[in-house]
DNA sequence: GGCAGACGATAACATTTGTTATCAAATGAA
DNA sequence: TTCATTTGATAACAAATGTTATCGTCTGCC
């Protein structure tokens, strides 16, 4: 799993091990609830196969927002970082091999490899990426009509189109199940 | 403008009075478009007195996405950083004095300064705290209605309710302003 | 003072989106 | 297989929101 990213990091292979057997392997069914509403998240998971959904509840329905596939890391994150209880629900969708890692280790490594720059901008560089990714989120939804958010999710992120189940997706883009088939229906007759 | 500030950051007289003078005064009428769209924008300002409105054009329609009040620094974040032409707008609503500092300068500082762990904290935490408010904003708009997102804005900004013009605050809730002059009449017709 | 433009309220109508209910197809478990 | 569950499409109606137009008020400017 970790193979591929060895050459990504400037680190002594004693370190590089020591750090990559604080990650540990688990698979889980479809609709694993692995971070609860409420809980203080103490973990940090890396998606070897599989698929992923932050949600939360907001009057009895179902909010997503977040995917997640495989390569990438997930947290609750505010919870993650400043310990509060978490507002989402992180819950798989597809089965899926998982690699978790605690925040205690999470915080050693971090204190240790704060000395190298290279590692330093890259975070920094990551939190920028996330902070834009979410403006660019956030913008969508004030200047686009559901339709073009749909048409944009087919563009930018296939995959969610592709692995994810319709009602996830409706929730995702803040219709209801019935308004997004509607959008479906309508492209489809506009095309013929 | 300054010396409020000046006891919270641990530098030398020398070394504040140095970056302090990085900073030009300027005073302009409501109005005034600080950073063009499409412009890459070398300038961050910080508001001694009056209101800013940050916002882009959508075929031909204003979306403002944030406002901006005495105290704070405002920029186009992502060209300012990243040196991109500018994806919006930032102009003055009332008459206005400012403080702006070159991106030179700023990254001047911030060179000097990142031996300071102190202030390399704040300055990470303050990117967080950035990604949070994003995030709250964000969820906002698929969780809540335009009424609630209304009663939200009065309760936890309430300077922009009573300061800044209603269309703005029309564009920057999603709604038309016919809308939002909907759900001012029903909240105070329900309130008697 | 008078005028133009900005601002906001309201009405009438059009469009979008949500809700509820029903049905059909796919899927998974016993 | 069979049955229950999940998923998705569609119809009919209700509610929310946008659009266009009109009017009144206020403000700044000459």
């Amino acid at each position: 799993m970790f193979d591929q990213f060895r050459n990504k990091f400037p680190l002594t292979d004693e370190k590089w091990n020591e750090y990559t057997s604080c990650f540990n392997r688990i698979e889980v069914p479809a609709k694993t609830v692995l971070i609860e509403e409420g809980e203080v998240s103490k973990k940090l998971f890396i998606i070897e196969k599989g698929c992923i959904r932050v949600w939360f509840n907001n009057n009895g329905k179902d909010l997503t927002s977040q995917f997640f596939f495989e390569n990438q890391s997930v947290a609750s994150i505010e919870s993650f970082i400043k310990k509060f209880p978490s507002p989402v629900v992180v819950e798989t969708i597809e089965p899926s091999v998982l690699w978790w890692i605690s925040k205690n280790d999470v915080d050693t490594i971090l204190e240790e490899i704060k000395e190298i720059p290279e590692l330093r901008d890259r975070l920094i560089n990551m939190l920028f990426q996330r902070t834009f990714d979410y403006m660019k989120h956030f913008f969508s939804f004030i200047k686009d009509s559901p339709t073009q958010r749909y048409l944009s999710l087919i563009e930018e992120k296939p995959q969610i189109v592709q692995r994810v189940p319709q009602h996830y997706i409706a929730s995702y883009l803040g219709v209801s199940t019935v308004h997004l088939s509607r959008i479906k229906s309508k492209l489809v007759h506009k095309n013929n």
